[in-house]
DNA sequence: CAGCATCCTCTTTGATACTG
DNA sequence: CAGTATCAAAGAGGATGCTG
């Protein structure tokens, strides 16, 4: 795997934290396990919506590897996965937050801006 | 040119913070011109380092188009173009700000967990 | 259900050369 | 200096089939 993608060592705090979430769906995922505590799965990839089950599941490699997230398996048929934040994974809780809240106006600003046009 | 990478009529707010500052080096651009103001495009490219001149044009003009800085250009010999955020861009200080406070954090971090192995 | 392996395609990105 | 254009290489990501 690749995984090293910017030059941490510069020092760029910006450049660290992307290393870690800067993938494509790593930010929504953890967006859900924090108002969700518990995903399975399942109802990450309903809740994503566009994102394969192959990037999924990479995605979910990834950040376990970084030790954002631990996954417990029941070996039972059919299987159940439960994801969940470490509790180092949950200090990203402001950046997550900070990106979760801007969307928000984002979006509010899009839908005023239809009303205008 | 692409763009549309997430389906943000599905209404989650990360991915619509994301389509606008998933770039490679968006954030990092994002960061510099919080903390000087005004970049010029040779400056920024020293400051990002890994990214190459086509690169760092390309994230610039997808930025300009978002409305998210301006780009002022004075005709001389040799050419000079400023960047600032525009009002609009500097909402997003808090996500950027949260991105080099955890940053910092991690960096803090790996280098403990140096010292220790 | 929750994945991994494979194949194949479309993008993204770096190198390089050129311009006002 | 601050870009743009072009080309080739690398990588990302979808589809599918297989497994416990």
């Amino acid at each position: 795997m690749k995984r090293q993608i910017y030059d941490c060592q510069a020092g760029c705090p910006v450049e660290s934290t992307l290393q870690i979430i800067s993938g494509k769906w790593k930010s929504v995922i953890l967006y859900h396990l924090l108002q969700d505590e518990v995903c399975h799965f399942g109802s990450l990839q309903r809740d994503l919506g566009h994102c394969s089950r192959r990037m999924l599941a990479l995605q979910l490699k990834e950040l376990e590897q970084d030790k954002i997230i631990t996954k417990t398996v029941f070996a039972a048929n059919p299987p159940k996965t439960e994801y969940r934040l470490t509790a180092w994974g949950q200090t990203l809780a402001p950046v997550i937050q900070a990106m979760a809240q801007w969307g928000e106006n984002y979006n509010q600003r899009q839908k005023h801006m239809n009303r205008v046009e």
